[in-house]
DNA sequence: CTCGATCCCTGGACGC
DNA sequence: TGCGTCCAGGGATCGA
């Protein structure tokens, strides 16, 4: 019986890490080498410098594409209309104080929000409703990007990545060994959920994969980081590289609105075991998966396989016998771990 | 440092 | 059938 509670819209859909992840494999089959002939804008006001983008875009070559968490990062050079590079070493802007030697770099960012899609189109192909960039290729094709509800953001970034907004987001998940893993949520006392989610710790989860690894990890979504086990967070950093590997070899999740490159939709939806399942039977238990709020995102979990964390002590609590051998466990576990209290060495952020 | 609230924006679900 | 209301959610931002 699930009174109030709508049936949460399975429907809403969000590019995260295997979703980005396939639209940069599927882009980059076509992409790299093309130049571009000119921009069409729409609406523009997720875009930073809107009037920068033709006067940038026009005439560039697209050199790459990657990705960097939920960010498709193309990487450009510039060029002059008659095909050959209007920026010479050491002809650029030499009395901006700009130094020598560094190469005019410049990168497009595309982040899709909640619903972005970014796609190769041929030119006669219908263009969709909340379409609002359109770029044209030399090999006939047109890159657009179409995000109805225009939470996705898109930036031109000139100067090296290193200084652009991409460089304060944390460790890629499929990269990050257990030990970086776990000396990023070791020492804090938030909760795993909202870790996760912080783009500062890792880069690339997204509401999704977090509750499916929290899932997969048996860890339920309010625990402390600085709770978990070595145990737990071991599972845990193996249980979301599992999972993120399995969805992006289903190309993705994909409830709405989501599309590969090509307008294709994934197939890891149909493999959830946890997100989107309020009242279904947990597929290792029996239970019925729950849904509830923490880090102000819908979370779910099975309530049999991922514990809830004891409540903080309160005057309540405090009553019972559970005060004394709380504390005494503490202690313990500090013994066994060799005293190892929290270092400020490996604190800092 | 950590937390919660707020805003952005639209389509789809829901209630009447 | 139609219309109004609620709400999701990533990320930035602000105040507590």
């Amino acid at each position: 019986v699930i009174p109030t509670s709508r049936v949460l819209s399975s429907q809403d859909d969000m590019p995260e890490l295997p979703e980005v992840e396939t639209v940069v494999r599927g882009l980059r089959k076509t992409l790299p080498g093309r130049r571009i002939l000119d921009v069409w804008l729409g609406k523009t006001d997720f875009i930073d410098e809107p009037e920068e983008l033709p006067r940038q875009l026009t005439g560039a070559r697209i050199e790459s594409i990657h990705r960097h968490g939920k960010f498709l990062v193309l990487a450009l050079t510039a060029q002059s209309p008659d095909g050959k590079p209007s920026t010479p070493p050491g002809a650029e802007a030499p009395d901006d104080g700009s130094d020598a030697g560094t190469p005019s770099s410049r990168y497009l960012l595309v982040h899709l929000g909640m619903t972005g899609q970014l796609t190769s189109r041929k030119p006669e192909e219908i263009v969709k409703p909340h379409t609002h960039v359109v770029i044209r290729l030399d090999d006939g094709m047109e890159l657009r990007y179409t995000d109805a509800r225009r939470f996705g953001r898109i930036q031109l970034i000139t100067g090296p990545l290193e200084s652009s907004p991409l460089a304060q987001l944390g460790a890629e998940p499929l990269e990050t060994t257990r030990a970086e893993f776990c000396a990023r949520i070791r020492p804090r006392r938030t909760q795993i959920k909202a870790l996760l989610l912080d783009q500062q710790v890792l880069r690339g989860m997204g509401n999704i994969y977090t509750d499916e690894s929290l899932w997969r990890a048996r860890i339920h979504p309010a625990r402390r980081g600085s709770t978990l086990s070595n145990p737990e967070l071991r599972k845990l950093h193996a249980a979301m590289q599992s999972v993120l590997r399995e969805a992006i070899g289903l190309r993705g999740s994909s409830i709405s609105d989501y599309v590969d490159s090509l307008g294709t939709r994934g197939k890891y939806q149909q493999r959830h075991r946890a997100y989107g399942r309020e009242g279904k039977p947990c597929s290792r238990c029996g239970q019925h998966i729950r849904r509830i709020i923490v880090a102000g995102r819908s979370s779910f979990f099975c309530p049999r396989c991922q514990r809830a964390p004891r409540a903080k002590a309160s005057a309540k609590t405090r009553k019972s016998n559970t005060k004394s051998s709380a504390r005494g466990s503490v202690s313990k576990a500090r013994l066994a771990s060799g005293g190892r209290a929290k270092s400020p060495a490996i604190r800092r952020r």
